[in-house]
DNA sequence: AGCCAGGCTCTCG
DNA sequence: CGAGAGCATGGC
């Protein structure tokens, strides 16, 4: 059982999903040549299902595949999940059209044309995924978070490929310190972790009703979570809900972006970075995501620097 | 070898 | 309440 239809609005999907072969395998997202891979819960039964696209940034078509047929719910579920991935609520046309007052992302816009967030359909995915890229390079914190997908994420065949659903909170709450320690990750981030899956099953904390707060309340929620500060919360409103109106200012990668594009390559504090973002309204995190690609891009190119 | 990676908590002045 | 140590590993 499949369905297609076309995407509104600038869209280069294989740029978009790139990240996620960027700093390593991710087991719970497959991207291979046929297309991406991933597993959806419908009913409390883990289903495969695959997407392709064609067709250019202006006219993408995507193609949501459902091997198992029997219940169309489970396509539905499937295209919910591809629209919120490929982040198609977020107006990239209306940012293009804004970036033309700025002269650091009107030469981006050309040069990155269609690209897009991807955003993640699950939340405690988003968070899980979040703690492990804490402080440390991001292609540790893949290799890490893949550790734990295979080891308490369910195996999903789809399409003659094999795909993990990202564990559930349920068995990573079961699970103790050690366990995840011995994933190298430290004890203190073990203990996020396993705490964050109590939580979230005990019912203290409802990642669901969170959705429909606004930013600040949804920040105050998970900062109030031992293991969850700014830079996480900041990071789940942008790439988990997508939220337009966000900056993660204090993401290290943001400010190296913001001092080479904005201050000639010095530091900008947190504060500034703010301000100037905040003029960017509900495209921020668009602008933002612009930045950090084009920042990879630069580095790619000249060799980094300082 | 040593320092830095897309942080956060805890502990001290 | 701000500053600083500690965390653990991989890449350069």
């Amino acid at each position: 059982m499949d369905a297609s239809f076309v995407v509104s609005g600038p869209l280069d999907v294989a740029r978009s999903l790139s990240r996620f072969r960027l700093w390593g395998e991710d087991p719970a997202n497959r991207l291979s040549d046929g297309g991406f891979q991933r597993a959806v819960q419908v009913d409390g039964q883990w289903c495969g299902y695959m997407f392709t696209w064609t067709g250019g940034p202006d006219d993408t078509r995507l193609q949501v595949s459902v091997p198992d047929a029997r219940r169309a719910r489970v396509l539905d579920a499937a295209l919910a999940e591809v629209r919120h991935i490929c982040a198609l609520d977020l107006d990239v046309g209306s940012f293009y059209r804004r970036a033309g007052a700025d002269p650091t992302l009107a030469a981006l816009v050309p040069r990155l044309y269609g690209l897009r967030p991807t955003l993640s359909p699950d939340p405690f995915e988003m968070l899980v995924g979040a703690i492990c890229a804490q402080q440390v390079n991001l292609a540790f914190a893949f290799t890490v978070r893949a550790r734990l997908v295979r080891r308490f994420g369910r195996r999903v065949r789809v399409g003659g490929q094999t795909v993990y659903a990202f564990p559930e909170p349920a068995a990573v709450a079961r699970a103790n310190v050690g366990e995840l320690r011995a994933m190298q990750l430290t004890v203190r981030k073990a203990e996020y972790i396993v705490g964050l899956a109590r939580r979230i099953v005990s019912g203290e904390l409802d990642l669901e009703a969170l959705q429909t707060r606004s930013n600040e309340e949804i920040i105050e929620t998970l900062t109030s979570v031992r293991g969850l500060g700014r830079w996480t919360a900041e990071w789940f409103l942008a790439r988990g809900l997508g939220r337009g109106d966000v900056c993660p200012a204090g993401d290290l990668a943001v400010r190296k972006a913001f001092a080479r594009f904005y201050n000639r390559g010095r530091d900008l504090s947190e504060d500034a970075i703010r301000r100037r973002a905040a003029t960017w309204g509900p495209h921020q995190n668009v602008a933002v995501h612009y930045l950090l690609a084009g920042q990879r891009m630069e580095a790619k190119t000249s060799g980094g620097g300082t």
